[in-house]
DNA sequence: TGAATTATTGAACGCAGTTCATTAACTAGT
DNA sequence: ACTAGTTAATGAACTGCGTTCAATAATTCA
């Protein structure tokens, strides 16, 4: 067997991250591995522990880019619309975005997770896409202090993450016929109409 | 090595069952393997597949358990509380025992579904729970019809359900400083809330 | 006693992540 | 041009996984 010719550092990197992104989603995690990289780059898999230490830092690289894409996502909301309808666009291209690339979605979400503490750019980016559902809940309902709009933009997020863990795990259909996107959206309701008629009473 | 002494197949599979139950209990979901199972009940991993046909039936027979005792649970209310109060007596009960469990969830949510169809328990052992919590919040809020009452008790699991993933799976604090429990009870609250509020206005 | 049946097994297969001593290829110095 | 030193890539191994299967040991029956 012949020796592949050298390349740089960084781009033999970015080769074994192409590589990974490709077979993630186009075969899901369980088609992830080592030696599948290896044999799609036409190197050997020890090659690959030669520039990552671990396949986890792998699939930790590539979930960098699954949540910049995803802030990214969160960035790009048209600004005419009301607070309630961004919320309601955000939360339903956040859901699309998931439910077409449930390979992503299981990498970043699924299993427990293995590392004791996450890098930066990982909590920091969820706690941003937090803080925009709490400021957009503020707008929508002025009288919402700070560590309300906290809350509810936390519970937002932990339903619609329910959902979408039903949904992608294939396991929804256990509970309703309804598919992911409706009851992610209708849940995102739930949280708007709790406001509006507190706001009513007061 | 000298080979085990016989047992009856019932009882073979139930040494079977224990041993699983154990070290998932005492490991958690990476720990169980059919060769772990073996070397607890003293045979080889070979014997295991004369009683089980795969893994993953020892694990959805584990999964049975874990669901009649989950049903177990929501049977067990105190009749003289309020709709209400039974409604976060059984999400309180539901957290905790997961939480408490943290295999046992893993074992019956974690990852995606491998089979194509669950068995009749599974799916009607949830279809009752989903049952139950609608009922409830009838109960709660009287002119509520059983449509929109199944979809809120259906919100209610998701969201539940999402906040237990997230603290099952040590990711919650990503999200927030509250704890599994905090965060789902306001969840069920804000359901709680919203019907009230909904009714004032009517 | 010998034959048929059954339970159990060791060994293997293909896969996984990961490690490491060896080897091949390149670079710099003389 | 030749050598020494450095780096990159590798094959082979280790452990462990789910799973299969022909062979073996123990039991039962004729």
């Amino acid at each position: 067997m012949s020796r592949p010719l050298r390349q740089p550092r960084e781009e033999l990197r970015q080769s074994i991250l192409d590589a990974a992104r490709g077979i993630l989603d186009r075969e899901g995690m369980e088609g992830l591995s080592a030696r599948a990289i290896a044999r799609e780059i036409d190197y050997t898999a020890a090659t690959i522990y030669n520039v990552f230490s671990s396949m986890s830092d792998i699939v930790m690289e590539i979930n960098r880019e699954t949540l910049a894409e995803v802030a990214l996502l969160f960035s790009a909301l048209p600004k005419d619309l009301s607070a309630a309808d961004r919320l309601r666009a955000l939360s339903k291209s956040y859901v699309c975005f998931m439910q077409d690339n449930p390979a992503r979605w299981n990498a970043l979400f699924g299993g427990n997770r293995e590392r004791e503490s996450f890098p930066n750019w990982y909590t920091g980016t969820i706690e941003g896409l937090k803080l925009q559902l709490a400021h957009l809940l503020i707008e929508h309902a002025g009288d919402l202090d700070r560590v309300r709009a906290e809350k509810l933009a936390e519970h937002l997020f932990v339903s619609v993450h329910g959902a979408l863990t039903l949904g992608v795990g294939r396991r929804l259909d256990l509970l309703t016929q309804r598919d992911t996107l409706d009851v992610a959206m209708s849940g995102v309701e739930l949280i708007l109409n709790s406001l509006t008629a507190e706001a009513g009473k007061l």
